[in-house]
RNA sequence: GCCGGUGUGGUGGAAUGGCAGACACGCGCGACUCAAAAUCGCGAGGGAAACCGUGUGGGUUCGAGUCCCACCACCGGCACCA
């Protein structure tokens, strides 16, 4: 046999349409979605072809099932390496996407992937992006666009702004290069509004445990209050915590570096230079830098100035430390060395006196910060209590008072949503001195991105749009001054935050999608996706759909209705694939050597698909020879119809398995299935009617093999469009079992029974085997359990 | 440090609390061949055996890879979050 029978089919499923998605079915629909990838120049990567296999093996099988599937494809073609590509190769970005578009297409195509190519989506057409826009003037006109001024992380080699999700071990994602931080005006997106949202929602969708921890502990919300301190210099000094229990037990207080009460304090400050040579440094420093200095506490005293504990009423210091972030909570903290681990080791280090408020640890040597045991003591009225109770009451002791109030913060920060890149969607705003920032019209978009002669940022950090005069400088839509255009672009994020919308109704050149196809296609009922998506694409999405549900654009306020995820494909070194360790494969290369059908079955069948797997070239011959041995039944079946008598159960009990096991993401033991089964019959034979089974429950898998195999059996029409095959009950059972005898819960023996035998007749078959009696023989039978048709276990004394 | 995950033959991995190692790779032996490759057949957790075996040590149970407790190692994420 070869295997260049693969693009005969490719092409027939194509002139076919066999996988267009019928628009007007009765059937049930199901909406299958798969991360739609970058189209970078390295072409198509193994790790693409996992979830694409897997979900394609699925949306090849709930066909057969009879359901009306939506599995499409797209492009997620925005971004930096595209851009950087550009400038080195000095070609359009749009060009180097097409190009590389065409060689990821074609790539696809020589999987089998059952795509519907006809909802291909690709975000950097303006047909796309027009309503990448119009999401974006909405969030505008609802106030959850603005424009901040604010210290971000810079790259230093993208010449770029990142948001902090984007800075990985204080090095940019993308090209590695340190960050530091600068201050810029940027767009940002209000996420936080949603963070409650955020959280609750996930309890109503069917997502892996360990992605819903992930984001619960990306939002982070506590539960605290913020509290008021008096200070010497007349200001009012608010800070945040989640520990208000202890506020007897505040020796100092701490400010960020960034904290605006530095500047307002000046001339009180008797070393303000000091304090401001302390802040420059912390400024300079990235992110980086700033946990290599994990071990040593740093800071500076604030001298001229004291606070009051509002409880103990006595004076306290005050320091400034870059432990102290401005971009949560108040930017200020009251310090509890007893009972926190950071305020333990400042306190250590500037020799501040440490207070035991909470009983039950050992304050000179740690802080104790177990809040489940401790009761409180040197705290006045709250003495005595639970340090939950003592939370309560002192949280409304101050409210009464007028110091205080009880207050949830999140982690979760603002989307920074502008980039100084040409390779993304401009972002639809017009600058008017007269009117401000004002929304480009409606009936102007898309606004399209301009031709400009080169793509390099512009040393000043600006965006290269900004060097395009006769673009820039436009009318304010609202007065009709003079005013210039936005030139700072969308980050890769904005695109892919709701593309599964867009899939829907691709050419809909009134709305992104209309109404009645989203209400009948959404949600997505299966995303699979992987786990470094996690906080960042996964979670900005769920944000966007539901602002677009506020607005009434779509159904559900959630997105996906199920989530899953796969693990890695390691190189055969078992590390990451990745071009410094040369261990990188292409699947090309594979599908080139042993056919599309061979590279999706070993990707398949190379583990448990939710865990890392490393690749191994020999492995992949196993597969290769599985599809050999199908190939060598099926050419010499026995032409009867009917199936063959002595392996039917056996068959039943494969369709049974591989039914199932495709649902539960158990592609390996689904496979491992159909392989005992070939290896029964290539011993006895199998006739047209066992393969007329096996060749349906092949076809998912091997969708190449299963229709030309179904051809040259003599069958009608496409295989991967026949019905699923279904099973019989009563055929899968077993006429005899072997049932395993125990003594004590020891292995002794087993025995063969008719399937079903009552208790009574196994424990007795089991008493009586020769093997048996010398383990029970002269002893007392005290106990017996039997699990019908598995184990007799008899308890001796 | 915190959070999440994972530890099973030489390897990838199977196993609703019920015969650990299915299926596959690799390996060994045999057949075919002048020979090799391919293919086909057979074999194997360790141990001479009693027995011992799912990272380590306890526990629950008639019975634990699976459940509980403590620990160790590795992988991933986050990191001064008050």
């Amino acid at each position: 046999m070869t295997k260049d029978y693969e693009k005969k089919w490719q092409k027939r499923w194509a002139e076919e349409n066999v996988f267009k998605t019928a628009e007007d079915s009765g059937k049930e629909k199901t909406y299958l979605l798969v991360e739609f990838p970058y189209p970078s120049g390295n072409g198509l990567h193994i790790g693409h072809t996992r979830p694409y296999t897997a979900i394609d093996v699925l949306a090849r099988k709930r066909r057969m099932q009879g359901q009306n599937v939506l599995f499409p494809i797209g492009w997620d073609a925005f971004g930096l390496p595209t851009e950087n590509t550009a400038i080195a190769k000095k070609i359009h970005p749009a060009a180097v996407t097409k190009e590389n578009v065409e060689i990821f297409r074609s790539q696809l195509d020589s999987m089998g992937y059952s795509f519907d190519w006809d909802r291909e989506v690709n975000t950097t057409d303006p047909a796309y992006y027009k309503w990448t826009q119009w999401i974006f003037l909405k969030f505008f006109e609802k106030g959850l666009a603005y424009k901040a001024r604010m210290p971000v992380n810079w790259c230093t080699s993208c010449l770029c702004v990142l948001a902090n999700e984007e800075v990985v071990d204080g090095v940019c994602e993308r090209c590695s290069s340190a960050v530091v931080r600068r201050e810029k005006s940027q767009w940002m997106l209000k996420i936080t509004a949603y963070a409650q949202r955020l959280i609750d929602d996930l309890d109503g969708v069917d997502f892996p445990e360990r992605v819903k921890a992930q984001q619960r502990n990306w939002i982070g919300r506590s539960e605290g209050a913020e509290v008021d301190f008096k200070t010497t210099a007349g200001d009012v000094l608010r800070i945040y915590t989640t520990r208000p229990d202890t506020l007897f037990g505040a020796t100092y207080m701490v400010i960020s570096p960034e904290h605006p009460f530095i500047e307002k304090w000046k001339n009180i400050l008797e070393n303000y230079g000091e304090v401001i040579e302390y802040r420059d440094k912390a400024a300079r420093k990235s992110d980086f830098e700033r946990t290599e200095l994990v071990k040593e506490k740093t800071g500076v005293k604030l001298v001229g100035l004291r606070a009051v504990n509002p409880v103990t009423n006595e004076e306290i210091p005050v320091f400034v430390s870059d432990y102290v972030l401005m971009s949560y909570g108040t930017g200020a903290i009251m310090a509890v060395p007893g009972h926190d681990d950071r305020d333990w080791e400042f306190a250590k280090t500037f020799g501040l006196p440490i207070i035991e408020v909470v009983a039950g640890g050992d304050i000179s040597q740690s802080a104790f910060t177990d809040v489940e045991t401790g009761i409180m003591v040197n705290s006045g009225f709250l003495n005595g209590l639970e340090v939950s109770d003592a939370k309560k009451k002192i949280t409304d002791w101050l409210t009464e008072k007028g110091l205080g109030e009880s207050r949830v913060n999140y982690k979760l920060r603002d989307w920074v949503f502008s980039r100084q890149r040409y390779w993304g969607e401009p972002i639809p705003i017009i600058h008017c001195e007269k009117c401000g920032a004002v929304a480009v019209p409606y009936d102007e978009l898309p606004l399209e991105l301009p031709m400009v002669d080169s793509y390099e940022p512009t040393e000043s950090g600006e965006s290269p749009l900004s060097k395009m005069r006769s673009w820039v400088e436009v009318k304010c839509p609202v007065c009709g001054g003079n005013a210039e255009r936005e030139t700072d672009t969308m980050p890769q994020w904005a695109g892919s935050s709701w593309y599964f919308l867009r899939y829907i109704d691709n050419k809909n050149e009134n709305e992104l999608a209309s109404a009645e196809a989203i209400k009948k296609w959404m949600p997505v009922d299966w995303y699979n996706g992987g786990m470094e998506h996690t906080t960042l694409h996964l979670l900005y999405s769920r944000f966007w759909h539901k602002f677009l549900f506020d607005l009434g654009v779509v159904p559900t306020p959630e997105p996906y209705k199920r989530r899953t995820s796969q693990g890695m494909i390691l190189g055969e070194d078992g590390q990451k694939m990745s071009k410094s360790r040369g261990n990188v494969l292409n699947p090309n290369d594979i599908v080139a050597e042993y056919g599309a059908d061979t590279m999706r079955l070993y990707i398949m069948f190379i583990g448990d698909f939710e865990k890392a797997a490393s690749w191994s070239s020999q492995a992949v011959k196993g597969c290769r020879r599985f599809v050999e041995k199908f190939w060598a039944l099926s050419e010499k079946s026995k032409p009867t119809q009917n199936v063959s008598p002595a392996t039917e159960g056996l068959l039943h009990k494969t369709i049974k398995k591989v039914t199932e096991d495709i649902e539960q993401l158990k592609f390996n033991t689904a496979i491992a299935q159909l392989m005992t089964l070939v290896n029964e019959l290539s011993a006895s034979g199998a006739t047209k009617g066992d393969l007329n089974i096996m060749l349906r429950l092949l076809s998912p898998f091997a969708p190449h093999t299963a229709d030309e195999l179904w051809e040259r059996q003599g069958f009608k029409g496409l295989c991967c469009k026949q019905e699923w095959p279904s099973y019989d009950k009563v055929k899968i059972i077993d006429k005899e079992v072997t049932v395993a005898v125990q003594v004590n819960g020891k292995l002794r023996a087993s025995i063969v029974l008719p399937a079903g035998s009552d208790d009574e007749t196994a424990i007795n078959a089991a008493k009586e085997d020769e093997r048996i009696i010398p383990h029970i023989g002269g002893k007392t039978l005290v106990r017996t359990i039997v699990v019908k048709d598995r184990i007799v276990n008899l308890v001796v004394k």
